[in-house]
DNA sequence: TATTGTTATACTCTATAACTATA
DNA sequence: TATAGTTATAGAGTATAACAATA
């Protein structure tokens, strides 16, 4: 017999992912970074974008968000732009040495994060939270879809 | 045999929570609100709060951002505020008519959205859920725990 | 002195619209 | 004209510090 609900799965997503994001933001902060930063760290490192425009796209912002962050991280030295030779429209991002350091460090504060953030649950029960969190990902997507469709 | 876990689950859980927020905001705008005074609407209506502290910590926010919102819902009629005569440091918030009317509006368009976003999930499963990000929420606690001991 | 709440100020993340440069 | 990216501007949400009112 499931355990009451007692409250909206929403709310209670909200809440618990404002509490994750909230120590997940101060762990990225105390190793140097930020949420945005690593998400485009980490993209930059591990997919091969061919554009800003896909950058955004994998980190899930507006194109005109992406060059504030990067922008900063430019400043900051971690990163560099360079336009592409055969195509002078598009800049071709470029992590410095810097810029791996930073990654590194935030990789290892993510990875510690993950490790403490799943303490006590078995790889069977992160498997069923994963399969519940796509299925929440797609009926949004559904919604978004249907909000479109009537508007 | 689970499934294997492509993206750490801080991430992952990151990345849906963010949808469903974004997709939450996009209805409860639609019914003239925002996240924030939900939650204020809804801590308001449903538990009884002896001051706007306890009120802001019932929301998750600082007391000062707190006097931000119930500032903006004042203005568009919301809501009042008058000092306890018992004690005339503390300033009780009341729902006008048209905050109710309000409130409402919200719980509507939140029952409407949790409908859609529980689609095709079994209660069983829901509960799991429940159970899992209780977990999680268990393990950031700790994690906060933990740095304040060690800084 | 301690508590409740507000004001002043600023920071982060985000977005849209208008613009530049390239094609 | 269309595409890639930047600049200008703004808005939402949050926070901290200093303050006023009250106890």
């Amino acid at each position: 017999m499931p355990a009451p609900v007692p409250t909206p799965i929403g709310r209670e997503l909200a809440r618990v992912a404002k509490s994750v994001a909230r120590a997940f933001d101060d762990e990225l902060a105390a190793a140097g970074g930020s949420l945005p930063q690593w998400l485009i760290l980490i993209s930059l490192k591990t997919r091969q974008l061919a554009s800003q425009r896909e950058l955004a796209e994998a980190v899930g912002i507006q194109g005109a968000t992406l060059t504030v962050h990067l922008d900063a991280m430019q400043t900051h030295g971690l990163l560099t732009r360079r336009r592409d030779p055969t195509n002078r429209r598009v800049h071709l991002v470029e992590l410095t040495a810097e810029g791996q350091e930073a990654f590194s460090r935030l990789r290892r504060a993510a990875a510690d994060f993950d490790h403490q953030l799943r303490a006590g649950i078995s790889d069977r029960d992160i498997a069923t939270l994963y399969r519940l969190l796509a299925r929440l990902q797609h009926n949004v997507a559904d919604e978004v879809s249907a909000a479109d469709a009537t508007s």
